[in-house]
DNA sequence: ATTATTTTATACCAATCGGTATATTATACT
DNA sequence: AGTATAATATACCGATTGGTATAAAATAAT
């Protein structure tokens, strides 16, 4: 018995991610969703309860996704100083790249829902706290190879590089010239002696 | 001829700035802002256009206030290393104060506006630029005094402290423990050598 | 006091919002 | 092949959206 689901579910979660990351919330509709998810209402709604249910594994695959890029970034080079230069060269070259500038899911969310919704304000808090992790991880390996000084306080150097990142990203949605970000990276990069 | 306007232009603009700055543009409906307001429809749309123009009037409003805001903080002390230090422990402190969190009404533009549209983009961008502006005079202030090395790019490092205020203001939306955000000001304060 | 003019208040508009009831279509099992 | 079940498509729901037409109320000048 029973007929099987027609469109790739995966597939149809990842239009819904996209939109919600360059539109936000509030301002992606139903109508905007199904069209680009090429599905119907009904068939949005018995796969992932409602908008905000969508919505919510929308960001939760998101989160999942930047994280694993983010650690895979940071494994991929030899030198730490390198890695984490290369992390916020492409982070700049990526963003100018695309218009409109979708900035970070994440950080989009902290800013429309956070403050307004306790399930979004711990689950954005959650993937800012793991990001600080993995940096944390990155600089830790830099010391014990001695690339890095022993003396730098590996933790509190990551959370001080998250609030860059955040600040970096945000930054860019208003696109001021390059030299402006990029002198900013080499001056937080100066911070990994 | 003619009967007089009831209501406090200033006020009313006020009251939608407030309204505006915690819940956006897209969230706040123009029912919120009579109530608000304490207005009726006809009467804000005769006085300030339309929802955009009254968001983009109350965005102005904001800009000027908030740049004039931080020039006083930064020149009241006497130390440039103390200004900058009260000045962000006291963002961390009203931040953490208030509920919900609205943050920076420019900066939440700059999340929620500024890549769709791009007359936020100028003015979300002008205002970020106006900042470094205020940030560099008061380093340069610390280097001709001698309290700062003279070897330090004040630019630059007016730049970066502007990426860490946008950083710090968006991550605190998520509501991160205190030490999180206060060891990050710590560290960024460590630039101003 | 009358008139001209503008603000006010009420009521309304079409369009869109998120969400569903209904009925048709397709499939796996008997 | 027939039947039960679930996914689909169409059409619809009340509520709310941004925005206005209309008319009453109030004021400054004549």
């Amino acid at each position: 018995m029973v007929r099987q689901r027609e469109f790739d579910e995966e597939k149809a979660l990842d239009d819904a991610m996209l939109l919600f990351w360059e539109k936000g919330y509030k301002a992606t509709s139903l109508s905007d969703l199904t069209a680009k998810m090429g599905i119907q209402r009904p068939s949005l709604y018995s796969a992932f309860g409602d908008k905000e249910k969508l919505f919510e594994a929308a960001l939760r695959k998101y989160t999942k996704l930047h994280a694993s890029h983010i650690r895979k970034k940071l494994q991929n080079n030899l030198s730490v100083k390198e890695a984490f230069q290369t992390f916020f060269e492409d982070l700049v070259e990526e963003e100018y790249k695309e218009s409109p500038n979708k900035g970070c899911f994440c950080i989009n969310t902290m800013v429309e829902l956070a403050p307004h919704d306790e399930k979004f304000e711990i689950l954005t808090r959650e993937h800012q706290m793991y990001l600080s992790i993995i940096f944390q991880e990155t600089i830790v390996r830099g010391i014990r190879s001695g690339e890095l000084e022993s003396s730098l306080n590996a933790k509190v150097l990551a959370q001080t590089l998250v609030v860059s990142l955040i600040g970096l990203t945000v930054l860019m949605k208003s696109r001021p010239e390059r030299s402006f970000v990029e002198n900013s990276v080499a001056m937080i990069l100066s911070l990994l002696k």
